[in-house]
RNA sequence: GCGGGUGUAGCUCAAUGGUAGAGCUCUAGCUUCCCAAGCUAGUGACGAGGGUUCGAUUCCCUUCACCCGCUCCA
């Protein structure tokens, strides 16, 4: 995406000014296979992305991370992995069929548009004064649709889903009835969601097509504030706890008019975006009872819960954290992203480039280098990355030169790089230059596995 | 979807109605090479489809993608 925005007051500017723009992380991840354009030899498919090697391991370890903090730490938490494809009756439930459509018309005069429901048709155009100037309103679906089983007609529309919230509450008595969990507790889930936004963009912000990490912790009714407030701080330290600096992470509270049909009080965790400024990374929504309710009105079947200690029965209500995967991706990368004066070799200084993302985002962890080709260092150098290789995503670089190799490292973040050269076939010690620090360490080879499983 | 702009090697940028050139990157070789070094060689592009033309990367049409606006969300 292109920075040509040259004018002073335009934000894109000022980004510009203080370095790292949007546009220097889409060409780094270009560069480097990281993310790149889906279908790309068909010219490409507007708002999809494909994630290169490098990308799905960090976009993984994203994941991963979420999980841990989520479900793994915690023994109030359980995890779920529900269906794409739901029956069509949960989202009529949801508020989804009728939420989602939007009902459209477009001034032919000024081209502006508007919600057909919002003004009065008979009446000339807000903006341009123009009457009778209305194209016939058409339905804008934020819902995929497609058909399932061979016959396309409408008895088989099913939706790809636009939240994966739906899969918690429609499994909420099967998981929490096998679970054995008392309220409060949480169903936690990842997994792929699709809105047919009309307006997508901004590198892999918004996109048609994504990944969300959603969790609805079912709390009792009047304790839902206090836990809301809970999951904010919770939130916030994982961005933090992971490295991404508090100076670009803000909570903001939804106005009442921007609030979803579901929400009663719902915070966005933001991040300071060159560019695009603050922008949602996560949002923090009291559902309330809105959703169990709605299913148990529809399905016919009990959603609420019996309280064992206080003999109370009452349909929980639920604080929901949900966060799209590729939105903090795209954060800790331009978090991480630094330009440093080094010194090479001529005595120059030369721009060095160095994602310092946190050792577990770090897509590969250890980087392991043989001073040259010489036949004498490539077979150490090759069973060394072996032994390492099971314990930590490890790559064995050979080609050019080994300051080069150092700064392809640096450039996708690898924190460790592991020099073998020819005083290793003598004392069977290698070099271990640390990302950050610059710091370099003689260690035992047979050693390297345990000094690099302290670090992590 | 509408208005405006842009599409040339992986990246940044040239040139041209007669068949594309550079820098960086990448690959190989040489140098016992520890932070993008040097020397030598090499791979590699006109977004896609159609039209006009003897001939189109250049002109025309369509389409796709991206950028800037209008809207929305994880």
């Amino acid at each position: 995406m292109g920075a040509t925005d040259g004018r002073p007051d335009s934000p894109d500017y000022h980004a510009r000014m203080s370095g790292v723009t949007i546009d220097t992380i889409v060409n780094l991840c270009k560069r480097r296979g990281i993310v790149f354009p889906s279908s790309e030899i068909y010219g490409g498919l507007r708002s999809a992305w494909d994630w290169g090697p490098l990308g799905v391991e960090l976009k993984r370890n994203v994941k991963n991370e979420w999980w841990r903090s989520m479900v793994h730490e915690r023994d109030d938490v359980v995890g779920l992995e529900a269906s794409i494809l739901m029956s069509p009756k949960v989202w009529e439930a949801s508020g989804h069929v009728a939420t989602f459509t939007d009902p459209l018309v477009e001034c032919t005069n000024c081209h502006h548009r508007f919600r057909a429901d919002h003004i009065d048709l008979a009446k000339a155009c807000p903006d341009c004064g123009t009457k009778d100037s209305w194209t016939d309103p058409r339905q804008f679906n934020l819902m995929f649709k497609t058909h399932m089983g061979p016959v396309e007609d409408s008895s088989h529309v099913v939706y790809l889903r636009p939240e994966t919230a739906q899969g918690m509450f429609v499994d909420f008595a099967t998981v929490q009835t096998t679970s054995r969990k008392r309220i409060p507790f949480g169903i936690a889930q990842q997994g792929r969601s699709f809105r047919n936004e009309i307006t997508p963009g901004n590198f892999v912000f918004r996109t048609r097509e994504f990944e969300q990490m959603e969790m609805e912790f079912f709390v009792k009714p009047g304790t839902d504030d206090e836990w809301q407030d809970y999951w904010l701080k919770e939130r916030m330290r994982w961005y933090t706890d992971l490295g991404m600096d508090p100076e670009k992470l803000r909570l903001r509270e939804h106005e009442s008019d921007e609030l979803s049909h579901y929400a009663k009080r719902t915070y966005d965790i933001e991040y300071d975006f060159p560019g695009m400024g603050w922008s949602e990374l996560e949002g923090i929504a009291n559902r309330t009872d809105f959703d169990l309710k709605a299913h148990a009105e529809h399905s016919g079947q009990d959603l609420s819960y019996f309280d064992p200690d206080t003999q109370e029965r009452y349909v929980p209500y639920v604080i929901e954290p949900a966060v799209g995967v590729e939105r903090p991706t795209m954060a800790f990368l331009l978090d991480a992203y630094h330009e440093e004066e080094a010194p090479t070799a001529s005595g120059k200084t030369e721009k060095r480039t160095v994602l310092k993302l946190h050792k577990r985002l770090a897509p590969t962890k250890v980087a392991v280098l043989p001073l040259s080709k010489h036949a004498d260092l490539m077979p150490v150098a090759e069973k060394l990355a072996a032994e390492v290789r099971p314990h930590f995503v490890t790559e064995l670089d050979v080609t050019q030169s080994i300051g080069k190799r150092y700064r392809r490292q640096d450039e996708v973040g690898t924190p460790f790089c592991v020099t073998v050269d020819f005083d290793s076939l003598e004392d069977r010690q290698v070099t271990v230059r640390e990302r950050d620090s610059m710091e370099q360490e003689r260690i035992p080879m047979e050693g390297l596995v345990e000094y690099l499983r302290k670090r992590f």
